[in-house]
RNA sequence: GGGCGAUUAGCUCAGUUGGUUAGAGCACUAGCUCGACAAGCUAGGGGUCACAAGUUCGAGUCUUGUAUCGCCCACCA
């Protein structure tokens, strides 16, 4: 069979799903994904961000996993040696609370009627099958990561340098144990960071109590009022405080109210004015009350804690602020932040009330063994019975929750492990101070700086069962003999003094401790874990072997770039540097770069805890995964996030269902429009798998799709005509006026997309790309170069520069759009399997390993480029004239072009094309050409173009048409020549601004003076 | 409360050092099955560039303020 009638039977569409099934294996199967040391070339490195086993891969991640695929492709056709480093994470919390909570849905057993390593094992379980389901997807979207390289964060090599790194902190004192007041989650019975607290207004109440002074003198009041919204916080009380110097405080606030009061928005000043008027009153009111209780404080005096019956200090400190409330404030310091810095600093004890499970401990006296709702209600109660309430307001209460299990956070006293981050925090900052680590965009710097430069202590112990040991044990009767006795001779075990607990702190490096490795002493292993971070944060050089300096550590660390989205750069991108530079020595990364958010249609980041994150498992199942990623690149643009409103495909009756928020995350859905059930892809349950799989789409990646398919077609065009293709140096004698203008753009284009992909540029990349292959490869080069491909004498050098204008347009998609790149590829090497200008080369054997195009300097030519702009503002005229004036496509059209010589010198080689593009001939161009008899004429710049209409004319659209044109010509000859009669203007604006404006009104000025004539003749003609 | 970003066509978004009366995709209208492509081709309609003031010969672009939206951080006994 001939080579066109082969091209002839490729389908009209494109087939990703074949392409995807016959390319990504071929990759694979031939090493290209995998990457050895070479000091030979240049390492080009990603470690991707690892996706957390909780669920399936979001759009989110398409995201970012296409933007580091398009890079690591790219660099590798440039040449570089590429290494994409792949793993997932197992997200400690969120798993296990992703895990407990199934489990409890389907078997209704609580993790402590489980065990622990029952709980592992069901996690691993779980981990093992979404990791394989999330390495699934990437390969699906293409992803070219070096597969055997596969990390989990929790594996035996993770695990390894987790120890090394605890170890070396605790040596140098830069780990320690201590009490603080933590963000406790009851229900899952494990503190969490800051970082997994959310805050949700509830209504609650904001409760006014009586403490009485302990034996009040004559003229001091025999009570203090303070107020709270958690009563049963009380029974921890240990101080009430009150302001040291409650003039000034009162006074410093009334100032800084006046200040804002001049500045406020009229809307403002009332409520400004009121607030003023409030403190003034207090001033008066409360001020002599706060100044006795403030001088009562510094006399050591003393009120009377009621319920417990305890006595406690009033003190004087500035938490307490006059202005609010009674100005006098109880102090909790085990279960409030605030509360716990003022005992701190005022040296009171800290009681307790709470046990891990939130019930109160035995420091609630009669209160014991209630949960926190009984208890307030019962202390409420309580207080109400001794007529010590004095009000109960109504109040919205902004109330922190836990991210995993959703139930109210209570702050809590609880030992846990901290990193220092004092030093660690200053070489992290340095590292983007002075350029080491180059954050894109650079406003991110910021954020990144100013969290780590509050230097607070990192929290890096979760009281969880899912994740690494803390490798310590405590040694609560040893002395420092029987220590130093077991562990003589081994480097691998250090110790330390925990004053507090009264007991040694053990840390081995790999080895477990037994329990009784000091003879006469039992040791206890720590049973906390670490915070998922920690071990994530040594991810670019715990997964290149570290601590073993390994060829790998030496040859491809630091890594080039880290790309990830903004939510993490404190969380995970900070500590990378600074355990990095702590580990290694050096930074993980050059470059950061910080891409757009996904988000859903209501504006709403995509997150698994939401539930509106969509797999992008359906967009590629129905268009594909180039579609899908072509798309997401040139989506990606500086500054803007990505909304991306999905809809459901009804597969019974094709309906399209917007995706509410109500059903946006429903295993089933009910089509409005035929009633009919469908599943979707968050169906579990075997009843709802039955139903027909309706997808989840997008209209936004139509923009892909199409172009895809659009490629396809153009590829299949040259496919259709490579028959006798004879490769062999080009002739510049010989090109067409539309070769040269082709390759002159190609130059151009080549260079524009490798400068984008320099600076991250992916929108402008794919933009680039996108109109040079549409608009000028296929709607004029492929159609100018139909006719020289019929003729034998033009044939062979039109199919080279066809031949190799695609070669090199499919290498520049490739990096976004791999698997039609590859397709289009190996099909064209069938045909012309050595391409290239100059001397054609054997094609690579893949297009994933053929070489990054060139841009050709020498092939940029402006003059052609004018050429060719003056050719596509007349046949735009001429298409314009035949539209307006319902001409037949097919009926040939007579034209002339009044225009200068240089434009006419410019046009007269494009006569044929305007036959073969618009099916018009030229009669005549130049500045002597006179309009035919009876014509329509179009402007087009300088050049105005006649079109001999012989009795075509449909009047009455051409005058109104005319008659408009005119209008507008009217407003802008208006308003140029203000500008130009604008003295200032002409004085100050640069000769070549004037001289261009002078031009422009020039030509307008003739255009309507045209139009006039036109508008005449029309009249003319109509009589 | 502090910070960051946004506001341009019905929708989703581009718009470079300030320089013709502002662009794309989708949607819409009209016409096209001509041997690559109807997921297409050709043409068209559609915008007071959120608002106000300022700088400038000239502002979508720079400055300040206002409004609205989103995100991050902190805090609210």
């Amino acid at each position: 069979m001939s080579i066109e009638l082969a091209a002839r039977e490729l389908p009209t569409q494109y087939d990703h799903e074949g392409a995807q099934n016959r390319w990504y294996p071929f990759w694979k199967e031939r090493g290209y994904f995998h990457s050895e040391p070479d000091p030979d070339r240049q390492p080009y490195t990603i470690v991707i961000p690892p996706p957390n086993v909780t669920g399936a891969l979001h759009l989110g991640h398409a995201l970012n996993n296409s933007l580091q695929d398009i890079l690591i492709r790219w660099r590798r056709m440039q040449g570089f040696n590429t290494l994409w480093m792949p793993g997932t994470d197992h997200a400690g919390i969120a798993t296990q609370a992703v895990v407990e909570r199934r489990i409890f849905e389907q078997e209704k057993k609580t993790r402590h009627q489980i065990g622990r390593q029952a709980l592992v094992e069901r996690i691993w379980a779980w981990k093992n099958e979404y990791e394989a389901r999330i390495l699934g997807q990437l390969e699906q979207l293409g992803c070219s990561c070096d597969w055997q390289r596969t990390r989990f964060t929790l594996d035996a090599v993770c695990a390894r340098a987790v120890r090394h790194t605890f170890f070396r902190l605790f040596k140098d004192g830069l780990v320690y144990r201590g009490k603080r007041l933590v963000n406790w989650d009851t229900a899952l019975q494990t503190a969490v960071s800051d970082d997994e607290v959310f805050h949700e207004t509830v209504s609650g109440h904001f409760w006014h109590f009586r403490y009485s002074v302990i034996d009040p003198r004559p003229g001091e009041p025999e009570f203090v009022s303070i107020a709270t919204t958690r009563p049963e916080t009380m029974l921890g009380d240990t101080a009430v405080a009150v302001h040291p110097d409650p003039a000034l405080a009162l006074a410093e606030a009334e100032a800084e109210l006046r200040e804002k009061l001049a500045q406020a928005s009229a809307k403002e000043k009332p409520a400004l004015q009121a607030e003023l008027e409030a403190l003034a009153e207090r001033r008066r009111a409360v001020l002599p009350l706060l100044v006795q209780l403030r001088d009562m404080a510094r006399a050591g005096r003393k009120v009377r804690l009621p319920l417990l019956d305890r006595e406690i200090p009033l003190v004087a400190d500035e938490w307490a602020k006059p202005q609010l409330g009674s100005g006098c404030v109880k102090i909790t310091p085990a279960h409030d932040p605030n509360d716990y810095l003022v005992g701190q600093r005022q040296n009171l004890p800290m009681i307790n009330i709470l046990n891990p499970d939130g019930t109160l401990n035995e420091n609630a006296g009669p209160y014991r063994g209630l949960a926190i709702p009984e208890a307030r209600q019962r202390v409420v109660e309580d207080l109400e019975k001794l007529g010590l309430v004095e009000k109960i307001e109504d109040r919205e209460i902004e109330l922190a929750h836990s991210d995993r299990s959703k139930t109210p956070i209570e702050p809590y006293l609880a030992d846990q492990w901290f990193v220092k981050m004092d030093r660690l925090a200053q070489s992290a900052m340095d590292a983007v101070t002075d350029g080491r680590v180059k954050i894109v965009p650079p406003r991110y710097a910021r954020g990144y700086l100013d969290w780590l430069g509050e230097k607070r202590d990192w929290p890096v112990s979760r009281q969880l069962w899912w994740g690494h040991q803390i490798p310590i044990w405590y040694a609560p009767t040893a002395g420092v003999d029987d220590l130093a006795r077991a562990f003589a001779g081994r480097d691998d075990v250090v110790w330390r003094r925990d004053e507090e607990h009264d007991q040694w702190l053990i840390c081995a490096l790999e080895a477990e401790l037994s329990e009784d490795a000091i003879p006469g002493h039992k040791l206890a292993r720590e049973v906390d874990v670490l915070d998922t971070w920690f071990s994530s944060g040594l991810w670019p050089h715990s997964t290149l072997g570290w601590p073993e300096p390994t060829p790998e550590l030496r040859y491809y660390y630091p890594t080039s770039v880290l790309v990830t989205n903004r939510d993490i750069i404190t969380l995970w991108v900070a500590r990378m540097v600074l355990l990095g530079l702590y580990n290694v020595g050096d930074v993980p990364f050059r470059d950061v770069y910080i891409h757009p958010k996904i988000l859903d249609g209501y504006g709403e980041g995509m997150s698994k805890s939401k539930g509106n994150g969509v797999d992008p498992l359906d967009v590629i199942e129905k268009i594909g995964a180039d579609s899908l990623r072509f798309s997401l690149a040139y989506l990606t643009t500086e500054t803007q996030d990505v909304r991306m409103p999905v809809e459901f495909e009804c597969p019974h009756c094709q309906a399209l269902l917007e995706q509410t928020k109500k059903n946006r995350m429903l295993p089933r859905v009910e089509c409005k429009k035929c009633g009919q059930s469908f599943s979707t892809q968050w169906a579990s349950k075997p009843l709802d798998l039955a139903l027909p799989r309706g997808a989840v789409v997008s209209e936004r990646f139509e923009l892909g799709r199409n172009f895809c398919n659009k490629l396809w077609n153009a590829a299949r065009f040259a496919l259709m005509n490579l028959e006798g293709y004879v490769p062999g140096p080009l002739d510049d004698d010989e090109l067409a006026v539309e070769d040269r203008w082709i390759l002159s753009r190609l130059a151009t284009v080549t260079a524009q997309t490798t400068e984008a992909l320099e600076g991250y540029r992916y929108g402008d990349a794919a933009r680039a790309l996108y109109d040079f292959a549409w608009n000028e490869f296929c709607s004029f080069y492929v159609e100018m170069v139909k006719g020289r491909l019929q003729d034998p004498a033009a044939r062979t050098t039109a199919q080279r520069v066809l031949a190799h204008t695609l070669d090199a347009l499919v290498r520049l998609l490739h990096p976004m759009v791999p698997f039609i790149t590859e397709e289009v590829w190996q099909l064209l090497g069938q045909v012309a399997g050595e391409r290239g200008l100059a001397k054609p080369d054997r094609a690579a054997d893949s297009v994933m390993i053929a070489a990054w195009p060139e841009a050709d300097g020498k092939r940029q030519d402006p003059q052609i480029e004018t050429r060719f702009a003056r050719f596509q503002e007349v046949l735009k005229a001429l298409r314009d004239i035949r539209s307006r004036q319902n001409i037949p496509p097919k009926k040939p059209i007579e034209f002339a072009v009044c225009c200068d010589e240089a434009t006419a010198r410019l046009l007269g080689p494009m006569e044929p094309y305007f036959a073969s593009m618009a099916g018009a001939k030229a009669t005549g161009w130049g500045p002597q050409v006179k309009p035919p008899p009876s014509s329509i004429s179009s402007r087009a710049g300088s050049t105005e173009v006649f079109v001999d209409m012989a009795g075509l004319v449909d009047v009455d659209a051409e005058k109104a048409r005319q008659t408009k044109e005119l209008k507008r010509l009217a407003g802008a000859i208006a308003a140029k020549e203000r500008q130009l009669a604008n003295e200032n203007f002409v004085k100050r604006a640069p000769a070549e601004v004037i001289e261009k404006e002078r031009t422009a009104l020039a030509q307008l000025k003739q255009s309507r003076a045209s139009a006039e004539a036109a508008l005449a003749k029309l009249q003319t003609a109509r009589e």
